[in-house]
DNA sequence: GAGTTTGAAACT
DNA sequence: CAGTTTCAAACTC
């Protein structure tokens, strides 16, 4: 399907790389590009482990959260017993924890549709500051980040499982637009991180890096209730928002998974992140203290608290809106494209920002589509892996951290579902449903190209390869590899089979093929083996593959003529497994007697499949003599009598032959 | 299943 | 960028 106008999607190679640009220069007000005003020094710029910019929780949950659409006006008010804390990435490891005060204005700007989502009573609200970088100060590193009037965050929709979508927004959002598209995007990139709650409302939000350093004070009063603005997912926004927080038209869905090895969380401490977060979670006994305002420290938006208890995780994932599956992601974000994570009963996962990824950093948005974040157990110091989002499926279970409400990290459940998104320009379900064939590699350690798992981006899995890098163990090899391939081309893992321009057939190969001998009628043919016809950008000789060709046509048939043969059989041969079932089924109290076993009793699945046999056999025959079908009917009826009555003699000569035991 | 063919990827 | 080599999938027997 085709989801993307040809002129996005004829954008896609050079914005891809610089998304942060893009979509501060599309959708943000220019002063929020511009440095923020608050006089405190910049925090040393530290490196940006991945250009990721943005990150977007889409796994379905259900939340708690009271929500209130419609609502076309920002609004902000709070209910009891909710409470807003921010703190230091200490306060995951549980070293420090800040507990602030706000004046809590949760601004929407330039989003449309603005409903709000009231928090529970029994929730909090806790801004988190992932980068370990020095704060300004030089004495709270990793100290709470937010301005007073700062940082907004916005629920930005719900999902269709009823989660909220939440943006955190730089403090300098709520000025105005006016001087939109003027600012320097590169120069101080600020991110949009949309999350959602899973299962009980944690909200992770992200905000941007120059609030790194800034302190926030919160008041007390207004903590206990939050009420934030919130925006329906609407398609329009949808894609504006996608695009912003993950370029053009790429068909790249990142997700960010923390490190493992609970319940240390030092690895959420991501160095250098620009990052920080936003976590609403159930409120504990614990984290009362946390939240109170009579905090003697200098720095009054920095209190110490206790370790949050956290029974809610949050996954964070990073859409880079595919160029065929844009359109498929917005409109249902939760239920298809988006929706890349589902947990089970206690889905809470902490997701984290990549971090250290500097060889791939300016190519992040060109790994292949999906890709995740998900911890690198042999990479040393990388603390992140790129992968992938079929890769999640893979990862093992302890992959995922999660937060519970004993305070304590665990486990979490695996990964349910993956994403579901536009690989080669099939659609997400077509691409992630279809099983992968396993590759062969011998050679290349499948970490080249060659190898169609390493290739669609995908560990290699149930795969008959040889001295296989394509995993976890070897996630830094594999890091170099996907550099290695990026730098050869950029686009190495972008889907090949794009849109064609207007005009011309909707998909076809970006590169076109260079067949000499197969008349790209084979598979050897990309044109061919996707389905699609050669066009003018191949450099093929004897093409037989465009529209009028009779090979082509003649092959056409052929293979329609399989398939449909093929899904006949398997259609037959169903319908009579079931019919054999429910006759057992109906039969059973009938054919008791005598006190033994009983002839149904030897209908296996191995009989009845057998039977199945013959009476395809049967239907096969009665096509080859080109028989009529009332005659085929009678011979395939005849043919399960006869079947019938096997059954039943072999099961009478059994009960016979043993009597005790049958 | 072994061997061959093929064309993309990688290399020079 | 063109020519060559490597590689793994597709194909044939």
């Amino acid at each position: 399907m085709d989801v993307v106008s040809p002129e996005l999607n004829s954008l896609l190679p050079d914005e891809i790389m610089d998304t942060e640009a893009i979509a501060m220069e599309e959708e943000l007000p220019a002063e929020h590009l511009a440095a923020p005003p608050q006089s405190e020094p910049e925090p040393p710029q530290v490196p940006m482990e991945t250009e990721v910019p943005e990150i977007v929780s889409l796994c379905p949950a259900t939340t708690s959260m009271q929500m209130t659409s419609a609502s076309t006006d920002a609004q902000c008010s709070t209910s009891s017993g909710t409470q807003l804390l921010l703190a230091p990435s200490g306060l995951i490891t549980g070293t420090t924890t800040t507990s602030v005060k706000t004046t809590g204005p949760v601004v929407t700007q330039n989003l449309p549709k603005i409903s709000s989502v009231t928090v529970p009573a029994n929730h909090q609200l806790i801004i988190n500051k992932v980068a370990s970088a020095p704060a300004a100060d030089g004495k709270s590193p990793g100290a709470a980040v937010l301005k007073p009037e700062g940082q907004k965050l916005l629920v930005a929709g719900l999902s269709k499982t009823g989660q909220p979508i939440m943006l955190a927004l730089p403090h300098t959002w709520n000025k105005p637009a006016t001087t939109q598209g003027t600012g320097d995007a590169k120069a101080l990139p600020t991110q949009i991180k949309m999350v959602t709650t899973v299962g009980k409302p944690v909200i992770a939000v992200s905000s941007a890096s120059q609030l790194m350093g800034s302190s926030t004070t919160l008041q007390a009063q207004q903590l206990k209730t939050l009420q934030y603005m919130l925006t329906t997912f609407n398609a329009d926004f949808c894609v504006q928002t996608l695009k912003t927080v993950g370029g053009v038209g790429t068909s790249q869905f990142k997700t960010i998974i923390p490190l493992t090895t609970p319940p240390n969380v030092q690895q959420i401490q991501v160095p250098g992140s620009r990052f920080h977060y936003v976590r609403l979670v159930t409120a504990t006994t614990g984290s009362t203290t946390a939240q109170s305002g009579g905090s003697t420290n200098t720095n009054p938006s920095i209190q110490p608290a206790k370790p949050v208890m956290m029974n809610a995780a949050v996954r964070m994932s990073v859409p880079i809106i595919p160029a065929q599956s844009i359109k498929q992601v917005v409109p249902k974000p939760l239920t298809s494209a988006a929706q890349v994570v589902t947990t089970s009963q206690t889905p809470q996962r902490l997701i984290m920002p990549a971090t250290h990824l500097p060889q791939i950093q300016p190519n992040l948005t060109s790994l292949p589509p999906g890709t995740v974040l998900a911890p690198a157990h042999g990479s040393g110091n990388m603390g992140y892996a790129v992968l992938p989002a079929p890769y999640v499926t893979q990862i093992p279970q302890s992959a995922f951290v999660t937060l519970t409400s004993s305070s304590t990290f665990s486990t979490a459940t695996p990964i349910q579902t993956q994403a579901r998104l536009s690989l080669n320009g099939l659609s997400t379900s077509e691409a992630t449903s279809r099983p992968r064939k396993p590759c062969n590699c011998t050679r290349s350690q499948c970490l080249k190209l060659y190898c169609d798992c390493f290739a669609n981006g995908e560990f290699c899995n149930n795969c008959n390869c040889v001295n296989c890098f394509n995993n976890l163990d070897h996630e830094s090899e594999r890091l170099k590899a996907i550099k290695a391939c990026l730098d050869r081309n950029p686009v190495a893992f972008k889907p090949k089979i794009g849109k064609g321009k207007q005009g011309e057939s909707d998909r076809r190969h970006s590169k076109g093929c260079n067949c000499k001998k197969s008349g790209c009628l084979k598979n050897y043919c990309e044109c061919y083996e996707a389905k699609i016809m050669c066009s003018s950008i191949c450099k093929c000789m004897g093409c037989k593959n465009f529209e009028e060709s009779p090979e082509r046509k003649t092959l056409m048939h052929l293979a329609d003529a399989a398939e449909v043969r093929v899904q006949q059989q398997t259609a037959a041969k169903t319908k009579l497994s079931s019919q054999i079932s429910d006759l057992l089924t109906r039969t059973t109290p009938a054919v008791t007697s005598g006190g033994g076993k009983l002839p149904y009793t030897f209908v296996t699945k191995e009989v009845a499949e057998a039977t199945c046999d013959c009476l395809l056999e049967q239907t096969e025959q009665a096509e080859l003599t080109n028989q009529p079908q009332a005659v085929a009917e009678r011979l395939i009826l005849e043919e399960f009598g006869r079947c019938l009555r096997r059954i039943i003699s072999f099961a009478g000569k059994a009960k016979t032959d043993c009597p005790i035991n049958c």
